[in-house]
DNA sequence: TGAAAATTTAATCTCTAAATTTTTTTGATT
DNA sequence: AATCAAAAAAATTTAGAGATTAAATTTTCA
């Protein structure tokens, strides 16, 4: 989901971003200073500098004078993400399909090709580490907006996607056969330059997904 | 713009973002840590913290064991950024005009008031600090925008509104009276519950306050 | 002279340690 | 049970030093 670092700050940055979204570090939780700088092996300096960061970001809170714990989600936040992802990345895929070219075809036919081939897997009852699956989605759904020429878009994509996936991973089944099918007929509209197929499949996509989540809930 | 903070860390964070908006630390200004613990009066532990918050928000550049400097803006980030103004305050206000009950329509009084009657002020050649103006105009557009239910999308859309608007205070004249006119336009046709109009009104107010940047330039 | 390499300088990154506040807990008292 | 004060815990902030990295300068070599 995101590229390598190379200083102590931005890689433990990564790590505990990572545990927040995949759960690891649960919802609420509090995070002692003291506690984490032994588990992250890392300075309290340097520490208050990552979790600031988070909380810039949206994935820490961090009342005054009360230290950091990780960010709690309600199902009126998880509709407010959603909707907001359906108004940016509609949006980014209508320029997209507008702008984009060879190179942009490319890389979406191998983010598509990478998602299906770990979807089979995955049907097929292999093992996959959920991370994985969910950075191809990941790949997927950026390769449909990054021909939007936007890179300021493309920013409070990925933010608003990182916040609203790291709640649904929390749940237990996802309901990826059917989220699959669905991925299937956007690629093939998004290739076919269908415009407004495309939009309003990946429409239907986020609000289906919305469903299932407020649903399992 | 931002309410009273309690702590060093939170203060100097807001003075540090409010001189980067204003143009007193200009873009692309390297931010020496030594220079501005003096200039701020807090350490560079603390210094170090506000400014990863800043990177993380987009007001600072943090280049991996390069420092950090003021964010620099090119006319495509301009463009950027207004076009991503348009997708959220459009599509805030016309949930506002849907769901905008007394108190919402109160407090858009208010700030439609005030934003008047400092226009005035300005037309009649009395002196006013620029933040001031700035700091209604805000008001005036979160007014409009506030009834969307949505912390989320009001969230993002006040950080895209201080990148963008930070860029404007730079230019020496801004357009105060057209400006005015076309956000009494929008006001009535809020008030009237047009939502069409209303949104029409915006993006037109958006689009030339955005092509008088460039122009300016 | 011009390019490449080595050296020096400057700055950032990171950690430790300690002071200062603030919050939270504990325990006594009403 | 509620209130209040003292004690403990935790966060905030500062200071400074060592390690690492980037930039500037000098030296070397073609």
């Amino acid at each position: 989901m995101t590229s390598a670092a190379t200083t102590v700050g931005s890689s433990v940055y990564l790590k505990i971003k990572s545990d927040i979204i995949t759960g690891a570090l649960q919802p609420g939780k509090k995070l002692k200073l003291d506690t984490l700088k032994v588990q992250y092996s890392v300075s309290v300096s340097t520490l208050r500098e990552i979790l600031n960061r988070l909380a810039s970001d949206g994935f820490v809170e961090a009342p005054e004078q009360r230290g950091f714990l990780v960010r709690t989600m309600s199902n009126e936040d998880l509709i407010e993400l959603s909707n907001l992802r359906v108004l940016l990345e509609c949006a980014a895929l209508k320029a997209s399909l507008a702008f984009g070219d060879e190179e942009w075809e490319g890389n979406l036919v191998s983010a598509h090709h990478k998602l299906t081939m770990i979807g089979k897997k995955i049907m097929d009852g292999e093992v996959v580490p959920p991370e994985r699956l969910l950075n191809y989605d990941w790949e997927f759904h950026l390769a449909l907006a990054r021909a939007c020429n936007s890179r300021h878009m493309i920013s409070v994509f990925q933010n608003i996607y990182e916040k609203y996936i790291g709640y649904q991973l929390v749940l237990r089944n996802y309901r990826w056969a059917k989220a699959l099918a669905e991925q299937q007929l956007i690629f093939e509209a998004a290739l076919a330059r269908d415009s407004e197929a495309a939009v309003d499949l990946l429409k239907s996509h986020l609000r289906k997904s919305l469903s299932f989540s407020l649903a399992a809930n």
